[in-house]
DNA sequence: ACACTATCAGACAGATCTGTCTAAAAATAG
DNA sequence: CTATTTTTAGACAGATCTGTCTGATAGTGT
């Protein structure tokens, strides 16, 4: 039983996460970090270049297990269309974990200025996501795949939004129904 | 032509609006608010108890300015299903004015503390907005009103996220047509 | 053993932010 | 006109926040 403490950057990391989540960004200062994590005031600046760095990294860390995520509900499945109401299953896991307080890439960037790392994420993702409803929606054959796209990202943006502001339970199980409506009765050419 | 300056108070109402608007409540500090309103800062503690104060009025404003823009739209409209789908019209005007920055509750909300009055603006907000898509779903007559009126609020709250976060400029023409679709598909008794 | 890296505790500087206070001037109401 | 309300400019207090610096300590690789 070697279980060794975690460095001083990955508990930084891990509180950062938790603060900024559930708290914001800007609400949350780098003493409270700190504190949550245990380190030396010094051991932040050591390991990030600022406050901005390491909002930089816990939303980079955000991103990355959030394209786990999607991922790993896609996993084996074939069907482009499968994979398409995937990403709502992937969403509907998050939405259930306790503390969801919505995207942590719109709320970051509710008060961020253009140019600042919280935009520059929110883009990185948004695009990201944008460019996998667009593939996996040509993959499929839709004739307007462009479409098809922009109406799944609507009802995407609508489940997070709904989930978060209402406390809506259902309201990503309503996101994929509808979603299945959009991709059954859009034309395809295969 | 007696053009009067506008009173203390109401010149820290349109700076705030503004200012909290295009940067966030939490971004921008009341030393900005006084200096764009060009007022003293004295003025804003005589005219409001503090910042949530003057917070809590920039929420209040909006709150009515969204409700009287629906009701402009909905204005002599009798069928219900119109009624619905004139709430998406006042979206449309208030997402093409310049400088569209999503939702302003949702915004504040963001990083805000639980019992804050962000928090109680968001909420008086939702709690109407919601009401009335259920009662005119009612007032239409459909078998489960509450469920369309939880798809109308996801549509809508898509449209909000989607035009904001992706500057998509048809997500509100979008949401229109999807929530079109799920009136014409829902049972209805009447 | 030695050099290097990581971490520690905490004082400190400098900026910023909310809110108070004062004392006078301007606007408004009766 | 007079009394009251509203507004002004700006100094000031107190809290908070980011970031720096120091000097000691622990851990690691060679």
């Amino acid at each position: 039983m070697v279980s060794t403490r975690p460095s001083a950057r990955q508990r930084l990391l891990e509180a950062a996460d938790r603060l900024f989540y559930a708290e914001g960004v800007h609400t949350v200062g780098i003493d409270k970090v700190i504190e949550e994590a245990g380190v030396a005031k010094g051991s932040l600046f050591y390991n990030f270049s600022g406050k901005d760095d390491l909002v930089a990294a816990y939303l980079e860390g955000r991103d990355q297990r959030r394209r786990d995520r999607i991922a790993r509900h896609q996993q084996g499945l074939k069907d482009p269309i499968e994979k398409l109401l995937a990403i709502f299953d992937a969403l509907n896991e998050a939405v259930a974990a306790p503390g969801y307080r919505g995207c942590a890439f719109a709320n970051a960037n509710a008060e961020a200025l253009p140019g600042s790392v919280e935009a520059k994420a929110l883009r990185t993702f948004r695009d990201w996501l944008a460019d996998t409803f667009l593939v996996l929606g040509k993959e499929a054959g839709f004739t307007d795949a462009a479409d098809v796209a922009a109406r799944l990202g609507l009802l995407y943006d609508g489940a997070v939004a709904n989930s978060h502001l209402d406390t809506h339970p259902d309201a990503v199980r309503l996101a994929k129904e509808l979603a299945s409506m959009v991709l059954n009765s859009s034309p395809r050419t295969t």
